[in-house]
RNA sequence: GGUGGGGUAGCGAAGUGGCUAAACGCGGCGGACUGUAAAUCCGCUCCCUCAGGGUUCGGCGGUUCGAAUCCGUCCCCCACCA
């Protein structure tokens, strides 16, 4: 993992922020000047068919960059964080080989951090009917039942799990059947340490501005045809499955289905789309080591900004 | 002008003498997070704070050991009548 060039001297560039902060236009611009390849670190962007209300970038947006793990799921299909880190792993490997510098841009905090840092997921680690079987258990024999059992097998696990959080019950549970090893034996020791001599550029931007730009761009998105795409994937059968969990696919398909007017799913999607905002700005701030830029200094300044401390410095100290 | 209903924390809305700083919902804020993560879950939300303390329920004045809750008066809102 050495510095690849002298002009710069990170492995890989990963954009995150809350969304509608800018991070698209921010990462074409960046690729453009570190000669680099964007892949996309937003898990419901990977699906085929959901593109205006994930904010998908468009063609035109790329400009001619290479852009990958869009459209790579088909809308039916799950995914997951294992998979994700697998793909790109790859795709880093592929875009250095190339000369070319990997920008991994996008707000799910879970996968950027799962890729740049020692993640192990192993394969054997998840089983779809063991977890099918352990969410009906849940149903009929009541969530204490389970956590009891939790507690009983994995009892530091059992500590970090708040006993109404069902699906991480099933999850802990389900690791511990599958592979005989608690989760916590299985984080032991792994996820601290950095995989690639990375810079994480985080967007930052005054939370009633971005509430505003969030209501508008959902006002947008209506414009663009969103409610198209969700009656779309709703004839097409995509209903109560993983992609269509992304905010906006419910609140408009409820009203498809007559159970809301549309003025209350719109306003439920924006709402919804600010508390998320929230959550990523939470992820960032606990979870990573972002180094923050201003959004509304524009893409032109933040990029400028970059560049200036890629040439100056020559590891992890960029300061706002 | 008259009659009736109403003014409770950011909003909506309970409460009709002590157990009430005041249910509940919404909104907001903070947090957790390793195979569903745009998911899932938790906490806080009158003010100052660690314990604890200080001000509240349109305003003012009463009754009472004690009032958001009773009385008087004033202000504002809504409905109907004129």
């Amino acid at each position: 993992m050495d510095g690849n060039s002298m002009t710069n001297s990170y492995d890989v560039i990963a954009v995150v922020g809350p969304t509608a902060s800018g991070k698209t236009a921010l990462s074409v611009e960046l690729a453009k000047q570190l000669d680099g390849e964007v892949i996309n670190g937003d898990s419901t962007q990977v699906y085929k068919g959901l593109d205006i209300g994930t904010a998908k970038i468009t063609t035109a947006e790329m400009e001619g960059i290479p852009h990958h793990m869009f459209d790579i799921k088909e809308p039916h299909e799950s995914f997951s964080v294992a998979e994700y880190q697998a793909e790109v792993r790859k795709w880093i490997e592929h875009i250095q080989s190339r000369g070319k510098i990997p920008i991994i841009a996008g707000g799910t905090g879970l996968y950027v951090q799962s890729v740049l840092y020692d993640f192990r997921f192993t394969e054997q680690a998840s089983d779809i009917e063991v977890r099918k079987r352990l969410e009906r258990e849940l149903v009929e024999r009541g969530a204490t039942s389970l956590y009891e059992k939790l507690v009983q097998e994995d009892p530091a696990g059992a500590k970090k799990i708040h006993p109404n959080n069902h699906r991480r019950i099933v999850r802990a549970l389900e690791i511990i059947e599958v592979t005989g090893k608690t989760k916590t034996a299985h984080e032991e020791d792994v996820g601290q340490n950095a995989l690639y001599n990375h810079l994480l550029v985080g967007l930052q931007m005054d939370r009633e501005l971005l509430y505003s730009r969030i209501d508008k761009r959902v006002d947008i998105m209506m414009a663009q045809g969103f409610l198209e795409e969700v009656e779309a994937l709703w004839q097409a059968g995509i209903r109560d499955v993983q992609s269509v969990r992304a905010i906006g696919y419910g609140e408009l398909q409820q009203y498809i289905e007559g159970k809301l007017p549309l003025d209350e799913a719109i306003a439920l999607i924006q709402k919804n789309t600010r508390n998320y905002a929230k959550r990523q700005m939470t992820y960032f701030r606990n979870k990573l080591d972002v180094s923050w830029f201003d959004a509304e200094l524009g893409t032109t300044k933040i990029v400028d900004r970059i560049m200036e401390n890629l040439k100056g410095l020559n590891s992890s100290n960029i300061k706002i």
